[in-house]
This record gives structure tokens, sequence and C-alpha cells, in this order.
DNA sequence: GTCATCTACTGACGGATCGTCAGCAACTTG
DNA sequence: CAAGTTGCTGACGATCCGTCAGTAGATGAC
């Protein structure tokens, strides 16, 4: 590891390559724009560079299992050098963050549908059934990255667990305040937390749909298995049970 | 993925509730004993020193994050070298699957419980319940191990894989036929698919287990989330909807 | 065009970790 | 105690990571 840097402002880039002081700020990311490694602000060559770095570690994290990616292979994949990597992320993982943070940006459309649509009879299970399926969609558009995020997570970076939480809890809250708002209508326990009912969907949501090729591989068929989650989403958001034809 | 599987459909669980027996054939283990890496049988001391190992590994899994876990470390700690550790496991994985396999002997109860236990009226959501807090317990006390199993499964390890499958599939079996059971009594959809049901539901039960420090760093309290899993596994199983007083 | 001064890139290297193997140590047996 | 078997480890080659000094390319003034 690095010793301890002292974080220093950036002084105007006109000293001498002998005291390079190394500024790795916070984030990469500067009010207006991105840093490199060494602070400098990237011009148009650096930023086609680092934007192909970014899709070359979009198609390898498809065809490679995440522990298998290495800087060299996505650097000389996209005809450069694993320094010139290091130049823009400190490492894959950054690079993979970021990919997951334009991911992320697409995710409050499932929240709003949740806001938006009817949760009373015929209707509030087209809703659910509507939420399950884009939601599976959404996972398997994403699947590479998103796996990715589980397992970072799980491995307790703290940088993907942030990300996580950005994805999963607009969602959370929006059928939290789905199942708040049922309880005029319908008859909820008194006892019920909308934000803990909630999460358990989320849960079970994101677990099915990361495990879908488990689910087939024992010869469950998605199409029964988005029911059941709809069925479920259904009841437990409105109390009620769902139609039986259908 | 994988390449397109034989499906080799699932027969409706009209199977009969037969015992899964657990056959624990790892690579290492032969009819009679394990064999170290050079393929010579350990003796008394030999056997010790694994049983070491084990146990070391066993604690260390607790202390420290799974990528962090180094052969050199367990080995030392134990009071022995890297080389020894390697005489009798391929990798530090290969340890830890060890100690999945006893865990994995240990999961069938829940199973039992979800068999043995009635599902009817109040007594019904009494056994969702008890299945749920089982389950919660059961993750709580070997959350470790677990981990480690889910991480190594994202990471496409197959040894795990197939362990993680050991796990679940006799407690998603025993829930399919409990729904398949109600077939009778209540009145579930027709297309309702149990195995699809019940994988659901342990897969909302593992994630949320497995994420149960998350929900309570938003502030959502570990009883109020069991109480809707318990409502949501008594509902799918019954399809009737809890008794509102609990 | 050439020079000055940036930005962009990379070869090469030190450091760290992994898994192997030849050989030494310890124990058992006769 | 000699021979044979089992157990252990130091030392090593191979591999991968991230850094840095220095080269190459772009830009603009004159």
């Amino acid at each position: 590891m690095s010793p301890a840097r002292p974080t220093d402002s950036l002084p105007p880039s006109a000293a001498p390559p002998a005291a390079v002081p190394i500024v790795a700020s916070a984030a990469d990311v500067d009010e207006e724009g991105l840093r490199a490694a060494d602070g400098r602000v990237p011009g148009r060559r650096g930023r086609a560079t680092r934007q192909k770095l970014l899709e070359q570690t979009a198609e390898m994290v498809h065809s490679t299992p995440f522990r298998d990616l290495k800087v060299v292979d996505i650097a000389r994949q996209a005809g450069t050098s694993p320094a010139t990597f290091y130049q823009y992320f400190p490492d894959v993982e950054a690079a993979i963050l970021v990919l997951a943070e334009e991911m992320a940006q697409q995710i409050p459309e499932l929240g709003a549908m949740v806001q938006t649509r009817s949760w009373k009879g015929r209707a509030g299970y087209d809703t659910a059934a509507a939420l399950v399926d884009a939601f599976m969609a959404f996972w398997e558009t994403h699947r590479a990255v998103l796996r990715v995020v589980d397992l970072a997570t799980a491995e307790g970076d703290d940088r993907f667990r942030k990300i996580r939480s950005q994805l999963l809890n607009p969602l959370t809250r929006a059928l939290a305040d789905a199942i708040e708002g049922q309880r005029a209508t319908s008859k909820h326990p008194d006892d019920l937390d909308p934000m803990a009912a909630a999460g358990v969907l989320v849960a079970m949501l994101a677990n099915v749909a990361g495990h879908r090729y488990g689910f087939e591989f024992w010869g469950i068929r998605t199409v029964d298995t988005t029911r059941s989650m709809a069925r479920i989403v259904h009841t437990t958001v409105t109390g009620q049970r769902p139609p039986t034809d259908s």
C-alpha cells in the first residue's frame, strides 16, 4: 500500500517532474469534470482513451468471470497499455463502478411505475405483474454489471454497497409508499411495517432475477416464477388475494 | 451463461416425500477416507494437522473478508507452513467447502419442519413463522461460511454452486410439496407451479437473511422483516390470508 | 518550420502472492 | 538401531499488480 499522502490542493500545473504531488482526491470526478491519476484534467484525446477503456471494460465484463478480469487484458484489448488504464481508474472495480452509476440512473422508472399505476382490483395485479417483468428485464439487460455489484458488495466493497443502495432504495421506498397508501382502503394488519415488507419484496425480486438461470436449470419456467412473484407483490402491497383467473 | 441444458422438466412433484440422501462425495474424499495431495493416506498426526487447519480456517473466515484470506496466514496461525496446507487442500476454497458440507448436513431439519407441522389455520401461520425464524437463525449461525458460499457461487465456482443446491433444495422441495398438498383444501390458482413458488420463497428467505445487516442499517427492525416474510410464506403456501391478530 | 510547453502514453521495474518440490525430520516397525 | 513410511517446510519459479521516469504526440506562438 502507498503511505498516506498529504491531501493538498493542486497547485497550477507548472511544477517540474522532480516533486510531483500526487493528489488522489476523494473521487476522481471533479465538480466540472474528471481528473487523471496525476491530477491533470484530461483533454480531448485523454477522454477518448478513457471512454475506449470503459467500453472495453463493459464488453469484457460480459464475457469474462469478474475475478479473471485483468487490467492488462482490458488495456491491451483496447489498444493501449496497463499504465494508461491506471491513469484513469485506480482499479478495475472503479471502471465498473462508472458503468454501474450509468445504469443506476435508469432505475427510477421502476419506482415511478409503482407510484403512477393503480393498485386497485384487477389493474392492481397488472401493476404488480408489470413491475416484476420490468424488474426482471432490467436485471437481464444489466446482468453482467449487476453481478459484479452483488459480488463486490458481498466482498465488503463500500463503493458498490453504496451503488446497490442507490439502485434498490428508490424502488423500496416507492413500494413502501404504495403499501402505506393501501392502509386506508385495505385491511393491512396494524403491526405491518411498510418498509420491511417492501424490503422483503425487493430482496425477493433481486435474488430471483440474479439466479434466474439457476431456476431454469431446475426446470422451473420463468413464466411461472414471475407469476408467483407478481402474486406475492400484489398480495403484499394490497393485502388482497390476486384475481384467480390469470 | 452456460450453454443450453437438456431441461429435463422436473415432473410436478408427485414424488414421495423421500428424504434427500446427502452424498458428500467430494474430490478429496475416498471411499474409506481422505487423501493428501501426494496421494498418500494420512495417519493420525496428518489428520490432526488437517483438522487443526480446518478449525483455523473456520475461525479466520469469521474475522477476515474472504478475499483477504491467505493460505499463509491460515497456515502460520495454525502453527504450520503454507506447504503443509497445500498437502491437505488444493486451495482455501476447498477447506471452506468442507466446512460448508458439514453445515449442509444440518439443513434437512428445516425441510422436516415444513413437512411435519400443520399448515391449517392459525397453526399454519405459526409454522410459517417458525420456519422463517429457524431459517434466519440458521443463516446467522453459519453466516461466515454462507457468505463465502454465495460469493463463490456468484463467481462461478461450481463446487460451491453444488453445495448451494444441496442446501436450498431440500427446503424448496419440502415447500413445494406443502403447496401441492394445499391444492385440495385450499383454492390455489390452476396455473400455480409449486416449485416456482417455493423457489421464490426460498430466494426471498436467503437474500433477506444474507442482507440482514443491510436491513437493520436502514432502520428496519428484524422483527418486522421476519413477520412480513412469515405472512408471505403462509399466504403463498396456503393461499389464505394470515390471521390478522399476530 | 521550429521551438516551447503542454498532454498522453508506455517499458520496465520492485513488491507481493501463489503453488510446487526436493529434501529433511519425525515416527513406526521389526 | 536400521529401514521404511509419513509429515513438514525452506526455497524457488511463475505470475500479477501498480508505479514511475522518461518518451512520444499535440498545440500554439512567432
